[in-house]
RNA sequence: GCGGGAAUAGCUCAGUGGUAGAGCGCCUGCUUCCCAAGCAGGAUGUCGCGAGUUCGAGUCUCGUUUCCCGCUCCA
């Protein structure tokens, strides 16, 4: 059964090293965390398998990693600028909240439901919710030399969109992936890391020609659950889909659909995706009225560039549509640590902590135990194991003497480390049936049953099973 | 940011004005060859931070930071 509480993920993370509040020692800076040792191999293990999925194992994928800082125009023009920009203000009798630019619509913010926004009481001075944090640039602070911190990664693939285009001579319909962090200042993160102020995004710019969007948006709706429920291991019985209502829909999407997923704090976004039709090719274009786009933009006065493609077929230059699969790697962290964590009840009647992580994903792939660490033998014969392993390059591997076996296994159970390999009198020969030596025992994580191998063919047996 | 609750050992928590504790975990030694065994010993805290009240504050007051619940948010 996954953690039902998110209380149960946060202690396993601290006290395992897999996350921790960030700046920690001088109180916390809110909305921030730390991934620790175990924390960092699992949060790559699920950029790899994305990475793989969605540029590998496609021919028709190219990859970016464009940078955080990035000219304040592309925010303007995206439309951040003036829907991450709220000024608001709070009325000092109802402690209402509204949107100090829609006081005439009088729709209060914070009890939308108990007050119908009427009442006359004092308000405050409106005050800038500003969602994206700035930042100096030069050496000179003044007002005009700021650039903000990317509160979304996909505006460096629009405009990078021709820069791909020429050197790769793609053509439509092909797609930019790109995994790099962003930055919200969130009025309120909360829940661990589901939401907060610096996180991670795995996206994909995917380009189309108009008319083909709709088809190909169905196509990567379905290829993602598969993406979360194949490759990252989540039960498709905890993801589901959620289309967007048209009221709800952000500046840019025509339809979006969004991959649910059951957290301990209950159903929410793990991944949206999104038609942003030729809204952002569009936005960033010069001469705009030319283009024949059908999203409505912003008159841009400062782009250089036409983000068009053309179109040998019909002869023309035409600006793509986009599908957008936008996921948020942390939440994709904390998903697979919800569905992994489980405390099974044993046949003695204690419990076991197991994280059933896919072993894909698992942060230590095996752990090799001396049965004894008293008996010097043993222990080099374990050590030279561990280092064997290791020396592939292929996987993390490590050693521990420092418990009895008992609580090596539940030690490791608890990281998700699928195969613990042990080391005993017979591995030296020196057992009962000296036809063991030269072998040790895998145990497996999940039915924590035993098997006899010889040393030589371990790191095969090993690498077959971690995918 | 607003309203409510909270902050004590690595984790979970007890401690209501008078010498900082428990369980688990961790370290060392002995013992034990397969699922958190046992015995002996050990380390760990400016009781979130800063002021104040008091002879004396983990405990009361104020401020502050962080966390949790709601408003909001959407990767």
């Amino acid at each position: 059964m996954p953690a039902q509480t998110m209380e149960q993920l946060v202690s396993l993370c601290k006290r395992r090293g897999f996350l921790f509040a960030g700046s920690e020692i001088y109180g916390g800076l809110q909305g921030t965390f730390d991934y620790g040792p175990l924390g960092v191999e699992l949060k790559n293990n699920l950029k790899r398998l994305w990475w793989k999925h969605n540029v590998y194992e496609r021919d028709d994928m190219e990859g970016i990693d464009a940078a955080i800082l990035m000219n304040r125009y592309v925010w303007r023009y995206s439309g951040h600028e003036a829907t991450f920009v709220d000024p608001l203000v709070d009325c000092k009798t109802c402690k209402g909240r509204f949107r100090a630019d829609k006081l005439g619509e009088a729709t209060c913010l914070k009890y939308p439901k108990k007050h119908p926004g009427e009442c006359d009481g004092e308000l405050t001075e409106p005050r800038d919710f500003n969602m994206m944090f700035k930042t100096g640039v030069g050496p000179i602070a003044d007002d005009d030399s700021f650039a903000y911190l990317r509160p979304e990664t996909a505006q460096g693939i629009f405009v990078n969109f021709k820069n791909v285009l020429d050197s790769t001579n793609r053509k439509l319909p092909f797609g930019i992936a790109q995994i790099g962090k962003a930055f919200r200042n969130e009025i309120t993160p909360r829940n661990f890391i589901f939401r907060v102020r610096e996180f991670e995004q795995m996206e994909i710019e995917y380009f189309v020609l108009p008319g083909e969007d709709e088809a190909v948006h169905d196509t990567f709706i379905e290829d993602h659950v598969n993406f979360w429920v194949e490759e990252a291991g989540l039960r498709r019985d905890n993801l589901k889909l959620y289309e967007v209502p048209k009221e709800e829909l952000a500046h840019y999407s025509k339809r979006t659909v969004d991959i649910m997923y059951k957290f301990p704090i209950g159903w929410e976004e793990l991944e949206g995706i999104a038609n942003r039709t030729d809204f952002d090719l569009g936005s960033h274009s010069r001469e705009q009225d030319k283009l024949g786009l059908t999203a409505s933009v912003m008159e841009n006065e400062h782009s250089t560039e036409k983000l068009t493609y053309f179109d040998h077929a019909q002869n023309r230059h035409l600006v793509p549509y986009v599908i957008e699969p936008s996921a948020g790697v942390d939440r994709g962290v904390l998903a697979v640590l919800t569905e992994a964590y489980d405390e099974e009840f044993l046949p003695n009647g204690e419990v076991r902590t197991v994280l059933r992580l896919k072993p894909s994903l698992a942060p230590v792939k095996v752990a090799v135990l001396p049965l004894k660490k008293n008996a010097d033998e043993i222990v080099a014969v374990a050590k030279g194991i561990k280092a064997s392993l290791q020396a592939s390059g292929e996987m993390r591997a490590v050693y521990d003497d420092s418990a009895g076996i008992g609580k090596l296994y539940r030690r490791q159970d608890e990281i998700g480390t699928p195969f613990c390999v042990t080391v005993d009198f017979d591995t030296l020969g020196r057992g009962d049936d000296t036809a063991l030596k030269d072998t040790v025992t895998v145990r497996d994580r999940d039915t924590m049953q035993q098997e006899r191998i010889p040393i030589a063919e371990l790191a095969g047996y090993v690498r077959q099973r971690i995918g």
